[in-house]
DNA sequence: TTAAAACCTTTGAGTCCCTACAGGGTCAAG
DNA sequence: CTTGACCCTGTAGGGACTCAAAGGTTTTAA
């Protein structure tokens, strides 16, 4: 099958496709005599492997990983179901992160009622305060509590 | 004070406040005679502000908006409620998204026990099959339902 | 006093995962 | 024979930084 039709069938486009070859995450097709990529069954199974990991928010790098052992049937998969301990770690992080993201943009929200004028919206005053505390030091975003500050509201309510 | 000074009491550091210079969300520091970049506290309240709107996951796009708004003071700040509005929107389905994402990745955890060789894998298995449900068609990532296949289980178990 | 460490400068490239475009060649239908 | 749908290569862009090279300046310590 040429490009576009297994790209078709596995979720994805001949762009993507076109890229996963010059990266190495699918071996180089056959080519016709017009020069066209010719792809195998082989072909889709590993790209669908490859769409799957992505759907599952993998790395490429990860999806290399895991391709090895695909690859190496003889090896212990203790490091598939390591890698996947640790993706499932990295995600329900993520998930910590933004819940308390979306407390701190709802607190935020209500800092100001609709229909002010800019300079007495109690959001821009809560971003531009110098004294959030700042809640986690690593490197990850989503970190820093925001302290409404009522002047404003007092002031023009 | 100096561009590392200023980073650090922003939280951030000296190459992300050349960056925000180039982009325009920061003005031009002034120079010293040997060439080094000056700040005022005024630029150190704009660079918390971005910082913090950063660490609300927004994106240098609705920032540049939010500071628009903060340097025109006669302008309606319902602008500034609707980009927030749209933003924990975002935020919030990207939650929900992560959550079902994590579902699944349990799900394939489950399908292989420690130790076994990889051409028993049932997680490999799992990603490799052609037939797993696609749950959303939209562009976001995290569509996939694994459908894990127990033959390897009942071979090697 | 001098040498080293710690800063600062610019420029350019690298990250990640595609996506889009330009400028061409090939193939099937009408 | 032309139109439109495919295919090819190569290159650039995007978001938000981050790092490295290669040099100039300032501060600190021996």
């Amino acid at each position: 099958m040429k490009i576009s039709e297994l790209a078709r069938l596995a979720g994805s486009n001949a762009e993507t496709v076109r890229y996963y070859e010059r990266e190495g995450l699918l071996p180089k097709a056959s080519r016709s005599e017009s020069n066209y990529r010719i792809y195998t069954d082989a072909h889709l199974e590993r790209l669908t492997f490859i769409r799957h990991c992505r759907n599952l928010d993998m790395t490429l790098g990860e999806i290399r990983t895991l391709l090895y052992f695909k690859e190496s049937p003889e090896e212990n998969c203790g490091e598939v179901n390591r890698l996947l301990d640790e993706h499932i770690k990295h995600v329900a992080r993520r998930i910590g992160e933004l819940q308390e993201l979306e407390r701190q943009l709802r607190d935020l929200r209500g800092c100001c009622p609709d229909g002010r004028q800019a300079a007495a919206c109690g959001i821009l005053e809560g971003l531009s305060q110098p004294s959030l505390e700042m809640v986690s030091g690593n490197h990850v975003p989503g970190g820093a509590r925001v302290v409404c500050n009522q002047h404003s509201q007092t002031l023009k309510d």
